[in-house]
DNA sequence: TTAGTTCTAGTCATTTTGACTTTAACTATC
DNA sequence: GATAGTTAAAGTCAAAATGACTAGAACTAA
């Protein structure tokens, strides 16, 4: 979203020129909120140093190199950005629409990550690379609000069947974690007891002989999730 | 996937330019098994007049114009190609990888669609544009192989949970029919009085007076879908 | 030692699911 | 014109899943 193929051609020559094709990247992790303390959806902006909507908070994302798959790209552009390595990384919707840009026509490929939350302290800010809480945007650049509310969207669908809220954790977490987690993206309260009884259903989580010690309580068993990510067509697995 | 963006550059030169971008799309339609009788998958695929792959069967296809978006390129060259329209029509996935095309890059945003047995009866078939059963493809050109795996498995994804199955058929129908969409798809036996329970569940399923004369037995009732198709960002709706 | 909190297991009524039975309504054939 | 054959449609029943809730275990803080 942020280059597109440079050339020096007028505006006629660009409106027969074909679109220009860009890969930008919806980041999400959890961060504890900053008046509650519980963990809720951040993804990291970049501010655009050009036009157009210069100043303006943007997804991060650039052109597609000629060398590297459309993943690639995406990785790459989120490690230059955020020095992040995804744990999770899923193509999310080619946005294609007439007027996304101003002058000319740009398609961007939109990619969605997840990154575990001691990745996403370590993350790179700056000037220009900010995160935000994702129920709490300002007008972005582009259509990038529409982008980021489909993310969203995905986000509680996928959690809703497959088995994702993982990604969002570390190697080991406690059960109330993994209800934090369904808790802070579906955006309302859960039965403990009966979400326990549902997760310890499913095949993909594992015991450890470990518990969290330095609570305030009852030291809680912690767990390990053994599944795949898996999905798309390039690796294929769940709804 | 067919044409590329137009070009006298040598290979040299290709290999800087950026990647063409092409729409394709899978349609599915129901058709009669030859054998059986019984309703089953099929889509139309275009036969390559040139290099690369000529004379092997491909996706429809074609490249993006300048002032149409993304899901009109994929209505266009469904309508050119079979002269179809799509009762419904689904962004699937953009393909990207590096080799999926001889010679030049190639990135395809391919479409799903689903159109009705009486249009799916109407539609062209010549030398060059026929329909097959989904199931018994043969080898196809570039990755469409794989497309069209993806765009089955999404199609048997979908039609497990949303209410997509109304689209292959016409206006009115059975819950026989129904069930008939499903078993074709899923392709495995579905007990009649369940799912006819299940499918009665569904708000979407609208009751008419009429039945289905002329049959053999006892006349169905026919219904009528009264839901939307509804999906992805650009018109937004379910799983 | 006690109060407070969370972890964990379990109970119970309700809903959903899968396998199956029964009756209704029509056609084709005797 | 009765009857056998077939599908439509509704209903039964046990098993499984779900939602609301209770209770004991295990820890910290006071």
């Amino acid at each position: 979203m942020n280059t597109v193929y440079a050339t020096s051609a007028n505006v006629a020559e660009r409106r027969l020129a074909p679109p220009s094709l860009a890969i930008s990247t919806v980041i999400f992790a959890l961060r504890p909120s900053e008046s509650s303390g519980r963990p809720t959806l951040w993804l990291p902006l970049v501010r655009r140093i050009r036009e157009p909507f210069k100043d303006m908070w943007a997804l991060p994302g650039g052109p597609l190199q000629h060398d590297e798959s459309l993943q690639d790209a995406a990785s790459r552009n989120l490690r230059e950005t955020t020095g992040l390595a995804p744990q999770y990384l899923e193509q999310l919707y080619a946005f294609g629409g007439l007027h996304r840009s101003p002058a000319q026509r740009v398609v961007s490929i939109v990619y969605w990550a997840l990154v575990q939350p001691t990745e996403a302290a370590l993350a790179d800010e700056s000037e220009n690379v900010r995160w935000f809480r994702a129920d709490r945007l300002a007008e972005l650049a582009f259509d990038h609000n529409a982008i980021v509310d489909y993310a969203l969207w995905r986000l509680r669908n996928k959690m809703a069947y497959g088995s994702i809220a993982y990604h969002l954790l570390g190697e080991f977490f406690t059960l109330a974690q993994v209800r934090e987690v369904y808790e802070a993206v579906l955006d309302r309260q859960l039965d403990p007891a009966n979400f326990r009884r549902q997760i310890k259903g499913t095949p993909e989580i594992e015991e450890t002989g470990e518990y969290l010690q330095g609570g305030k309580h009852r030291p809680p068993r912690l767990y390990r999730f053994t599944g795949t990510p898996g999905l798309g067509p390039d690796n294929r697995s769940t709804p």
